[in-house]
DNA sequence: TCTAAGGGCTCCTGTTAGGGTAGAGTCAAC
DNA sequence: GTTGACTCTACCCTAACAGGAGCCCTTAGA
């Protein structure tokens, strides 16, 4: 599949003017041109112009942008390192916002800013890019194959917990909200109490298992939004205080 | 207390060329001229400056900028609108993220992105920017007085890597409070980005060693009680995704 | 088969936001 | 009263395109 300008330009929102740049200084070239004189572009192309528009984003100068490009040719590892430079964008920005919110502040009780804090935030990212950007090896190293592999999320299938849950949980839920640890041995106890009531019913539970259970519930949208109605955090709680339990009991 | 061009330039970061410019476009006039033509600037024109920096910053042509500034004098209602602008930008910068991650996805799984899925992001901001830059109005009688109560929290004393965890913690509580699950990209971006700027700031952290110390917050009275004053729950959603961005870095 | 619309190409000039020197005047301290 | 840091104007330079002129290519429809 190969694309004119006009496709590019479209599926990426550059302007043609700018193809034309990226061709003119050897920054973006056509994989081939037709008869006529046209630029024409494939995937490849298509991929790289990306990698383009990242670091434009990140205000690299087009020649540092070949260099890059040209000198480090895995994908991969760019995309690492543009992720970790779009991070450090996103801080910078962050640090503006409190910047103005100091200035909202300050304005708004007629106080005098501190001189300097008025422009923290502004000079500051220029020198760690260049300090990443020189660091491109280090990150690689140490991103490159930490940020890549995906998890599929291990949904241990369980089954469905009774419906007099329901009690329990309001217990857990009373606890989280009084501040008692998760290792309390209240806690602990109305864990085992209601694993015991689990057995009893005839849903074979260990500590362990109901650890299990309680990860699923972390994943599971349904459940996980049931726990957090009845009060925030208490999915993660029941979880944390599961998972003790599990723990203390091998 | 007047500022010449260099003490200007240093507290400001910006190159005395840059202020020349702006005198001659009559974007940022010093407030006098010595005797021998030495420009001299006073509080007024620092904060000016401040705000042209913002702009700038969100890459306002600086005509615009000008016309900004001097349409609306009231210092407030520009903060108010420019951090707003800030958080657009912010956006966005999270929607590229997005789109790295999934071309990482991609590439490392060897499959085809989708062409359009590729520029996610890319050309979307200057259409809101004017969008929200001719809505100024209606962002100043909706956002200007929201957005001026602050909390109480005295931002200025803090150093920098308090204000950074704060700042960390408030998002969190809030994707907490949001529902957000713990394994959500946003979530883990918020993670991968605090321990960015741990780094940075000299704490050499990794995604374990932030886990652990996540879990020792669980642990520790004083800890765990300043995160569940913040927001119920919030130290074990915390764990919960430490725990899970470790696992998938490993 | 002709034609008009819509792309496309090159070449040239214009714009924005400054950067780099030069050459000369100025300030402040020892 | 001289030295070194600072400042001024003036002129030219650069990056990353944008706009337009003048001309060519392609393709759907009469």
């Amino acid at each position: 599949m190969l694309y004119t300008v006009k496709e590019i330009s479209e599926l990426a929102k550059v302007t043609v003017k700018t193809m034309h740049h990226y061709h003119r200084i050897g920054l973006l070239l056509p994989c081939c041109v037709s008869d006529a004189g046209y630029r024409l572009y494939g995937e490849k192309e298509l991929e790289r112009l990306q990698q383009i528009l990242f670091y434009r984003e990140l205000d690299f100068p087009l020649k540092e942008i070949k260099k890059l490009l040209d000198g480090e040719p895995e994908r991969l590892s760019i995309l690492a390192c543009q992720k970790q430079l779009l991070f450090s964008r996103m801080q910078r920005l962050e640090r503006l916002v409190q910047t103005i919110d100091e200035s909202i502040r300050c304005t708004a009780e007629g106080v005098m800013m501190d001189k300097k804090a008025m422009f923290n935030g502004f000079g500051t990212e220029q020198e760690w890019k260049e300090a990443l950007s020189e660091q491109t090896q280090y990150l690689k190293a140490k991103y490159n194959y930490d940020l890549i592999e995906e998890n599929p999320i291990d949904v241990a299938s369980m089954n469905q917990s009774a419906q007099d849950a329901m009690h329990f949980m309001v217990r857990m839920a009373n606890a989280l909200r009084e501040g008692v640890r998760f290792d309390d041995q209240k806690v602990q106890n109305l864990i085992e109490r209601h694993i015991h009531s689990l057995n009893k019913q005839g849903h074979v539970t260990t500590a362990a298992s109901f650890a299990a259970q309680a990860k699923f519930f972390l994943h599971d949208e349904f459940h996980r939004n049931m726990l957090e109605a009845q009060q925030t955090g208490l999915s993660y709680y029941l979880y944390v205080a599961a998972e003790d339990l599990a723990t203390k009991k091998v």
